[in-house]
DNA sequence: TCTGGGGTCCTTAATCTA
DNA sequence: TCTGTAGATTAAGGACCC
């Protein structure tokens, strides 16, 4: 019996344990034995991924590295070559390119594609993600796994699947069953926080979800959060695949090997993220108006500090300089600092803001931000140096 | 357990302005 | 000129993801 084509194939696309598969693949030795990812035992930080030999002992991503070492003193564990990751990453996204060019990259080892109409190409999907599996081992000898569906939703949860080195299919007309049985956690953005909720009102799998009253779920959860998670339990989700996505900041931290509370410390140090920050700026044709500080004190207790400069920038001293005031400026807890970061965002429009005469609210900003830069010329050098006329407000 | 680094998105509160 | 208000913008924090 035919049945009716689905609008749309989607393929989500996960590289195996990534990092460490790059660094088994690159060392044979490594092959066979848990590899951890990370930080280094005896140092502050988590495990950022662990070989499927590692996760037998219970060890996984995020997990503090003290609790990785706890559970396999044996493994092998190293520090992240995040430039060998991103080569690999990029051979990885030239071969999904060739399969097709609506190709979205989620993350260094994800992408969701678009495999609608290459059916009469390449064949049905469960062909093409084999193909798309082949082709990715033997360009570079990693593993990967493959969902397709009917939209990102469940792409994404097919790949997930069966893990290594899966391949799912769901058609259109098994989603409803393919999700009932799966905890509620696997839904996207459930974290720990709302899993709390959903335990305390007895909700664990889609189904339950999809039993449960919309109104009260509202209640727990707001009527946005509600919504996206009933959609999901019902499998509906989007199925656009965005090409040539733009990043939307740029972010460099560090975490202190221990806390520190010397000012001239924080200082040099800011200094280095600062031009860290601008360099990636600069390197990617970016300019940012925004400036965020971010500070974790001891505790863990965390705060931001963000101030919108007049105009964009690129430049560390600008950013250095924003950063360093909002840390003294910004009311924070006088306390030893774990970590220091800083970021830029809100980049420039295509073309320099002009004032628009037509429009009374710019125009009001324009003047007010020409009456500000006069009164701190004014400040600095004494009153009466500038005289500027600021047009008068038109009527109403 | 003791929690990295780099991001995105959402909610909420304060402030500004028409 | 004063006042109340609604909407936009900015800022801070938190949840979440890989």
């Amino acid at each position: 019996m035919a049945t009716e084509a689905p609008r749309r194939w989607i393929a989500h696309v996960d590289l195996d344990a990534f990092f460490a598969s790059c660094e088994q693949r690159d060392r044979p030795e490594y092959r066979g034995r848990p590899v951890v990812v990370g930080a280094l035992p005896g140092h502050r930080g988590v495990v950022a991924a662990a070989s499927y030999e590692a996760r037998k002992f219970g060890i996984r991503s995020a997990m503090p590295i003290s609790e990785a070492y706890r559970r396999c003193p044996d493994a092998v564990y190293l520090r992240p070559d995040l430039d060998k990751y991103r080569r690999a990453s990029r051979r990885v996204f030239d071969i999904l390119g060739q399969i097709t060019p609506v190709v979205e990259a989620a993350s260094i080892d994800e992408a969701y594609l678009d495999l609608s109409g290459l059916e009469k190409l390449l064949g049905p999907p469960a062909a093409i993600g084999r193909e798309i599996k082949r082709r990715i081992r033997e360009a570079t000898g990693l593993g990967a796994s493959v969902g397709i569906g009917p939209n990102r939703l469940i792409a994404k949860l097919g790949s997930e699947y069966r893990k290594p080195d899966g391949l799912t299919v769901v058609h259109p007309q098994q989603v409803l069953d393919f999700l009932a049985p799966m905890p509620v956690g696997n839904l996207r953005g459930l974290g720990r926080q709302t899993l709390k909720v959903f335990d305390r009102l007895g909700i664990h799998t889609v189904a339950q979800l999809r039993e449960f009253p919309a109104s009260l779920l509202e209640d727990h959860l707001g009527k946005r959060a509600a919504g996206s998670f009933r959609r999901q339990a019902f499998g509906i989700a989007s199925d656009e695949v965005v090409t040539g996505r733009q990043r939307k900041s740029i972010s460099k931290e560090t975490t202190f090997e221990s806390d520190v509370r010397d000012r001239d410390t924080l200082h040099d140090v800011l200094q280095a993220l600062a031009a860290d920050v601008a360099s990636t700026a600069r390197r990617e044709g970016l300019s940012g108006q925004v400036v965020t500080l971010k500070i974790r004190f001891t505790g863990f207790e965390t705060h931001t500090r963000q101030h919108k400069r007049p105009a964009p920038t690129q430049d560390e001293r600008d950013i250095l300089r924003t950063a360093w005031r909002l840390f003294q400026e910004g009311k924070l807890p006088d306390k030893a600092v774990r970590l220091i970061g800083v970021g830029i965002s809100g980049w420039a429009q295509e073309q320099p803001e002009q004032p628009d005469l037509f429009d009374p609210p710019q125009q009001h900003r324009e003047n007010r931000r020409l009456l500000e830069t006069v009164d701190a010329i004014s400040e600095r050098f004494g009153k009466g140096v500038l005289q500027v006329g600021v047009p008068r407000k038109r009527n109403q």
